[in-house]
DNA sequence: ACAAGGTTTAAACAGATGTTTTATACGTAT
DNA sequence: ATACGTATAAAACATCTGTTTAAACCTTGT
């Protein structure tokens, strides 16, 4: 009965379900991660998310935090592509057509459609309380992303992506993204009328609203 | 000797140090809460900063959750002092000068200095993570502000305040004050150089850049 | 078929956390 | 002065959490 098992399943190498079983550690922890916070996930939710055992974290990762770092690192590698992907949208348009496609690109990746949606999500979460793991973020996406919005924004604010006028329109532009993945858009509708605000509503919001301030802010008194 | 310990203290009812314990309880507590968040402090932690015992909690609020209800309920009365200090900060000014003054002690007041600091990071704690407290505030605290805010940017814009127009643009305004409290900032800081944005030139730059966005959206296409 | 190595499983362990219990000190009223 | 109620203190309790252990399992190579 036992010569039978090797039936029409694909030959895996030396592992038999090893690979299934740390990716999807790796993906539950994920939306977890995302979700609630590294604090407030237990590793016990992980693993019945994943139909693995309890032992199964710490055997493939060490410990939490190395299931943390795996989550970061898979992170990493498909927000670069974001990048790329966010930048291209608005390749060879005018800067005012790179920011709307920057910002319709990134606030629909972190609003929570499309299978990406859990990395921004840990990332806003990163932003209030950094880990260890942000400085790798920090220099391998968000400083390529920022140098990239400084470059555009200069543009529209005929101004130098050093001066400190620009930046801290990037920060401002970048604040506005980032909450709306947050409660704060659907507070604002349960407090005025439900769903008065589509997401495309407030996509062309930001960016308009902040193509506004730039050039306020550019022209200066 | 017990016949002489009523000597100069004031003479409390039925309680002789309760009082004291329950309060230094409410102001630790508030502290740690809106630093690191409701489920990252222990009560061992409140009490060893209110030089309380460790069942005091319990005594006094309950349990732990009964703690944070009084803590919220501490804040709510402050904020709505705030609110009242943040609209009367541009009363009889111009609508955009009202803006100005809302943002400068909003941003003041969120982003550490005074007594008042842990109010805001704390609601800034709620917004991300919302508990059975928020309904409270939101009603009693944040409904008032954002309905003042609403009118003064429906001025400036030349808007009905029921516009979804300007609740967007209320929305990105308290995004960006929001966010002043968190890493951010000293992100960008870390990334393009060390305290070249100063706390007074965001605090203008929110201003004024979201007075901008508001004229460029109400200009309209 | 057999041994070996990697993988999964259930159980247990050690530490931390919120809560409860029991006892003691203090002020007040009878 | 005695009794009572409140407040504080120290210890123990129950639960949860991350981690480890030891055995069982399954695939692979010989």
């Amino acid at each position: 009965m036992t010569s039978m098992t090797m039936t029409a399943v694909r030959p895996p190498k030396t592992n038999p379900g090893s690979a299934d079983t740390r990716q999807r550690l790796i993906d539950a922890a994920a939306l977890l991660f995302a979700e609630r916070g590294f604090d407030n996930v237990t590793v016990r939710e992980i693993c019945k998310a994943s139909n693995a055992n309890v032992a199964a974290i710490n055997y493939h990762f060490g410990d939490k935090a190395g299931l943390y770092r795996a989550v970061v690192n898979f992170a990493i590698q498909l927000m670069q592509e974001t990048n790329e992907q966010s930048q291209r949208a608005g390749d060879g348009l005018s800067p005012e057509d790179q920011i709307r496609g920057f910002v319709r690109v990134f606030v629909q990746r972190v609003t929570g459609q499309g299978p990406t949606a859990w990395i921004h999500k840990l990332m806003a979460r990163e932003m209030e309380k950094p880990t260890e793991a942000l400085d790798q973020v920090m220099l391998q996406v968000v400083k390529p992303r920022l140098e990239y919005l400084c470059s555009v924004v200069a543009a529209i604010m005929v101004l130098p992506p050093t001066d400190p006028r620009v930046h801290r329109c990037v920060g401002s532009l970048q604040s506005q993204c980032l909450l709306a993945a947050r409660p704060i858009p659907s507070a604002l509708e349960k407090m005025f009328g439900p769903n008065v605000h589509g997401l495309d509503a407030w996509i062309d919001h930001i960016a308009e609203f902040s193509i506004g301030g730039m050039r306020a802010i550019a022209a200066g008194r």
